[in-house]
DNA sequence: ATCGTTAGGTGACAATGTCACTGACGTGGC
DNA sequence: GCCACGTCAGTGACATTGTCACCTAACGAT
């Protein structure tokens, strides 16, 4: 038995009967993690689905070139579905998670998943879901890197990142790895948007001086 | 009863018993199109799965600029998980697909849908598969995007879109949208590439000239 | 205090995107 | 034939973004 019950956690799972609930429990593995380390990877491909009981986790690629860009982020509640399918499409791949805070996972093994998904509608919506929201994140994705303007992404992932704070902790180097630029570019973006008194800079820090005129800036097309 | 039986083009169908099979060929309905039709797009969304029998489908995202990017395309015996995606996700999406020769469509309505993939384990792994197959996509287009050169980007482009043949016919225009820049650029790019000699142009068509080099351009990190 | 590491700044330059305009080509009408 | 029109491609100037080399400033550990 688990110390507790995941199972109410989770959509797909939280309406399911008593009995398979318990199954669950049973089959399932719990992993804790400390925050920063390596979630999944390239040479770390779990063997099952992935649940996130609590925490965060912040999926990202990178290029050989030591280039990185988030492509989103994982909340508690949610299912990682990249890792399922980079395990059905066996293709190599660069992604990677980081826990962005301790986490707890679980783990259910595929034939688990195989079969709860066989009988329960509630639990395959779930995944299905799971997968579109994914799709629909990195649709959006492509067009913020192929369309969008750099200030105004950055101005965007700011405001997300500080949302109902004051500041944001993070370096330019983080920031480039957010919106998969470089760090000069950030650099001199900040330094711009620090002149127009819309934020102050310190080391590893930024504060917002005038989020409206940010979000006017996010928003502009 | 349909024409043919369209069930034996599909992984997730050909392994089914015979009498699901007769089913499914009562319950989806069969469309034709033309090329060059629009097969979906933001204002039409299906209300179904999506099968595409015969043909190809290109499928793009365009900004808000008038700019366009091709994502991927879904080849015959393929299904199009984006708009089952975009039907359960709800959200605003920017993403057509454009049928590229004549197509014929095989749309499953959603109950048909549900109950396959609650009953069939082949139907569900084809589903799950599909889904997995775009996520891949995606991340390589993100990486494409986000880091690659556009002189590699289009060459290996070129490659693939002349697979076999001696030349591609599409414009500037055209080869700006697979690769979600401006026509200028790509303007600049051949130029450069005719004047290495490793193609040539005349209005709408380029022709190969020496593909082992423009390979290596292709590979070039 | 000193050293080493990390964060950030800067200028020159390269690559890509934007804009405004031009001519070249092809098709259909006359 | 010839012309008018729309599509396709070329061009130069400029803006934005990415790259590179190198520098200084801030911080932590000892």
């Amino acid at each position: 038995m688990t110390p507790f019950d995941w199972t109410e956690r989770f959509k797909g799972t939280a309406a399911l009967p008593l009995d398979v609930r318990d199954r669950l429990n049973k089959a399932a593995r719990v992993i804790h993690m400390k925050k920063g380390d390596q979630v999944f990877g390239p040479l770390n491909i779990p063997d099952g689905l992935f649940f996130l009981y609590d925490g965060r986790i912040r999926v990202s690629q990178s290029s050989e070139g030591g280039r990185e860009i988030v492509l989103y982020r994982i909340d508690a509640g949610e299912s990682c579905v990249l890792t399922t399918a980079c395990m059905l499409a066996e293709e190599a791949y660069n992604a990677e998670g980081i826990a962005e805070t301790d986490v707890t996972i679980v783990v259910l093994p595929k034939p688990a998943f195989d079969r709860l998904s066989a009988e329960e509608s509630a639990f395959r919506d779930f995944v299905f879901a799971a997968y579109s929201r994914r799709l629909i994140d990195l649709l959006r994705v492509v067009d913020d890197v192929a369309f969008g303007r750099i200030d105004v992404r950055l101005a965007e992932r700011l405001l997300i990142l500080g949302d109902g704070l004051k500041e944001v902790r993070a370096t330019h180097q983080d920031l480039a790895a957010e919106l998969g630029t470089a760090r000069e570019v950030i650099s001199r973006v900040l330094n711009d948007f620090q002149k127009r008194e819309l934020i102050e800079q310190s080391r590893g820090l930024i504060t917002f001086k005038n989020k409206t005129a940010l979000a006017k800036i996010a928003a502009s097309v």
